[in-house]
RNA sequence: GCUGGGGUGGUGGAACUGGUAUACACGAGGGACUUAAAAUCCCUUGCUCGCAAGGGCUUGCGGGUUCGACUCCCGCCCCCAGCACCA
């Protein structure tokens, strides 16, 4: 009987689903262990290799845990909200609506042909009433509790999504998505008061078991800097000339307060005075005008430019005069938008100061609290993170649950009346405009206010998808009652969370952000919603990225038909370490095809116990010395033992690929001696999660086992098994290595030296009497001439 | 520029706490089987000098510490990711 992955593959998928093998109990079970990965949104493209790949490591890792005796909860979603699903729709001239049920029903079959465990009971789309039902409560809730307001201020436009976008979205002044030039607009806006929590959001990093790199990312985008904000009286402010005025500035130098020679402010500071009443000269609002407009239109430009404003401030440490300028190299919405420029200390002060020729003091530095004592400052902290933009003028998305009356103003949405439902538009199309596609639906603006019932407008703008994910986790639970306190103190925090380090300062940000919230509402217990998680690498194609203009994207499916389900994951894993990615190339998949043949060959010899074909006439060599050892048994019982060991390690730690060699090597062992049953058993075992159909069908098929070995018990090594008496003694002269020899443990340095002087390579090297010698006990002896 | 990760054979990648560099695969070459091919099995395979025995060299580059360095230290170069005038 051939190895046929096409036939056993479809039949053990069938048979998981009927079973319920990957169903826990979500009250009853007693060893709960929540294994997340992040939902896909689905694309009309379909599942694509990367998917494959990042599900397969989480997979794994997941059956694993079932198998160390863990009731594991694996499950998985649509992200299908969102300007991405929208985009797609618009392309193929498909309503999303009509568009989602066919492309979730494609990946729901791809993910199943992978043989991907997941808990099918519990699936979920974002895009679903009874999903976005809650999307929207959560809205509210944070309207109650003062985490939601509108701010009309400088936002992100992106022209090419023609809506507005989070910080987080834009990517070196791209958008994150259609990587379009952001522009700014100011607009009023819903946010989310995310920056209450900058202080716990970066002190939870040191705790939580997170990949290194994705804590550093959050903790740079939080930028927290502590510092002074220090007033410099103005002077003779034309217009203002009777009146008191300073400003002030933010700073993280106080020390250096005495070398300050001037005080720049930004644009848009300026262009404040000058509507409270600055009479500037006419160049001064040129220049205000100009920059103003310029920072409309383009990320900001790193040629400094500047004009000096007319009048002076006071250094308040040393009463010094010196000259106030307006330069767009300060940012309007850090700090206080001025700093005091301290050119000795600071590059980009020094910069500004030469090419517009104003001093450079070398006027000594004090301590900080010095500094800011000196200067009458106070000590300030100040974060880099900014407020969560979550309104989006697109159709596609849980229309914010917000009515305002022009009596009342904004009032939520009754708890009561949720969803608000989105009304299938026919055109979703975005208007380009600050107004999402539903301000022309009349019937679905136009409400009672639900405090004095008279009439009213309805929020028209939908919130960002990143809000339909930051507490998905919890929808899984069960969608009638995700805040279910039973089940949450079962299952949550999650134990496991697998995903791209795409998301650091996206998801994985607004994902706690919210947790922390439900904590101090006494929703949930635990701040911190996942225990660890890990971010996976980048599979990439020929050393580059994978994408659609490249055209090196590559379709799992093709894979599947040609080499099984089975044969793509393992290579998957096989490629490189799991957090760092691989490269994928169609060639190396052949060598786990061979792999998985070989285990599928060698099956019915164990059963029969019989040596391989031909093995009698085998030249001697490894193969031969180990056959007619005597303490054989011995030899590959320990093996097997260091084998557990490895496996067991690597997958904890995501190291697949040194795993499955470990497999290999122990399966070369395999072939050349007689296997007992029950150590092909403990490969099967170590085998299952990265195959987990040819395992099954072995185990079940062939061996005729009752229940799934994916239900079976982990194999355990035994420490003393890998006690070794000898070892081998390690030869080096001047640090070179000349030869070993196997000797007892626990030798003398002497009988050290005599084992390896009667090596022949060492007779020949060691030529007189050595200098030195190095003797490391059960490791090595080096001569040193 | 800053932060993080990385640079090892023809390729993907191994290597404990400083102690045999190149595990495991892929590819390539040779052989067996076959009418032939595919598949399979066996052997070889870091580079280099040598008929051979054997020698020399080798973990991005240059130094250093050490009996001994892919591993530690100093100075550079390159690639990937993130941040980027955050005062």
């Amino acid at each position: 009987m051939r190895y046929n992955p096409s036939e056993i593959e479809p039949k053990w998928q069938k048979q998981w689903l009927k079973e319920k093998v990957y169903e826990p109990d979500l009250k009853l079970a007693k060893n709960p262990f929540y294994n997340l990965m992040m939902f896909p949104y689905p694309s009309g493209e379909g599942l694509h290799v990367g998917h494959a790949y990042t599900f397969s490591g989480a997979d794994l890792y997941g059956r694993y845990q079932r198998m160390r005796g863990c009731d594991v909860f694996q499950p998985i979603g649509y992200d299908s909200f969102g300007i991405n699903s929208e985009n797609y729709a618009l392309k193929t001239g498909t309503h999303p609506l009509d568009l989602m049920k066919k492309t979730t029903d494609r990946y729901e079959k791809q993910l199943k042909e992978l043989g991907i465990g997941y808990a099918w009971d519990e699936v979920l789309s974002t895009h679903e009433p009874d999903y976005y039902k809650w999307t929207q409560w959560i809205f509210v809730q944070m309207f109650k509790n003062g985490l939601a307001y509108r701010k009309k201020a400088s936002v992100n436009w992106c022209p090419g999504c023609k809506t507005v976008l989070a910080d987080e979205q834009v990517v070196a002044g791209t958008c994150e998505r259609c990587d379009s030039v952001v522009i700014k607009k100011e607009l009023e806006q819903w946010f989310f008061k995310i920056t209450d929590y900058a202080e716990k959001l970066l002190k939870n990093l040191d705790h939580i078991d997170w990949s290194e790199r994705i804590k550093i990312a959050q903790k740079n985008w939080i930028g927290k800097s502590e510092g002074a904000s220090i007033r410099f009286s103005l002077i003779d402010v034309p217009g203002q000339e009777d009146k008191k005025h300073f400003v002030e500035v933010f700073t993280t130098r106080p020390d250096t307060i005495f070398g300050t020679t001037f005080v720049v402010v930004s644009p848009e500071l300026a262009k404040f005075w000058q509507v409270s009443g600055w009479q500037a000269p006419d160049e001064v609002r040129k220049y205000i005008k100009q920059k103003l407009e310029e920072r409309q239109n383009e990320s900001t430009e790193k040629n400094k430019s500047g004009i000096f404003s007319g009048f002076s401030a006071v250094n308040p440490a040393n009463k010094e005069k010196i000259p106030v300028w307006i330069s767009d190299y300060v940012l309007a919405g850090y700090g206080t938008g001025a700093i005091m420029a301290v050119p000795a200390h600071d590059e980009r002060d020094f910069e500004f100061a030469k090419k517009f020729k104003l001093p450079v003091s070398n006027a000594p530095l004090v301590s900080i609290d010095e500094g800011i004592k000196k200067s009458g400052g106070i000590k300030k902290i100040q974060f880099r993170l900014r407020d969560w933009l979550i309104s989006r003028q697109r159709y596609w998305g849980p229309p914010i649950p917000m009515i305002f009356c022009e009596k009342c103003q904004w009032q939520p949405v009754p708890e009561k009346d949720l969803p608000v439902k989105l009304p299938y538009i026919k055109d979703f199309k975005p208007t380009g405009t600050d107004k999402s596609p539903l301000a022309t639906d009349e019937k679905f603006y136009k409400v009672r206010c639900p405090k004095c019932n008279e009439w009213a407008r309805r929020e028209t703008d939908v919130s960002d998808t990143f809000l339909d994910s930051a507490w998905y986790y919890l929808g899984y639970l069960g969608l009638s009652k995700p805040f279910d306190e039973i089940r949450i103190k079962k299952w949550l925090p999650v134990d496991m969370y697998i995903g791209g380090a795409e998301h650091a300062v996206l998801h994985l940000l607004y994902v706690r952000f919210l947790a922390m919230a439900f904590k101090d509402w006494e929703l949930v217990h635990f701040e911190e919603p996942f225990k660890k998680f890990r971010a996976h690498g980048l599979l990439i194609k020929d050393g580059a990225k994978m994408s659609k203009s490249r055209g090196n994207v590559v379709n799992p499916d093709e894979y599947i038909r040609a080499y099984g389900a089975d044969a793509l994951r393992m290579y998957l894993l096989f490629l490189g370490p799991f957090e760092q990615g691989g490269d994928f190339s169609d060639t190396g998949i052949k060598g786990i095809t061979r792999f998985l043949e070989r285990v599928w060959k060698l099956t019915p010899r164990v059963i029969l116990r019989v040596k391989p074909e031909g093995s009698h006439d085998l030249p001697a060599g490894k193969a031969g010395i180990l056959r007619s050892a005597q303490n054989d048994r011995g030899e590959v019982e320990q093996l097997i033992h260091k084998t557990i060991k490895k496996v067991t390690n690597d997958i904890e730690n995501l190291q697949y690929n040194t795993a499955i060699s470990a497999l290999m090597i122990l399966l070369n062992k395999f072939e050349e001696e007689t296997v007992a049953k029950e150590d092909w058993e403990v490969f099967l075992k170590l085998l299952a999660p990265f195959a987990p159909h040819i395992t099954e069908e072995i185990w079940c098929g062939v061996l005729k086992n009752k229940k799934s070995i994916h239900k079976e018990k982990w194999p355990e090594f035994d420490p003393a098994m890998l006690e070794e008496d000898t070892f081998e003694l390690i030869v080096q002269i001047n640090g070179k290595f000349r030869g070993r020899v196997s000797a007892a443990k626990g030798i003398s340095e002497e009988e050290a030296k005599a084992k390896a002087a009667s090596l022949e390579s060492v007779k020949t090297h060691l030529t007189g009497k050595p200098k030195k010698v190095i003797f490391v006990p059960d490791k090595l002896i080096n001569f040193v001439l």
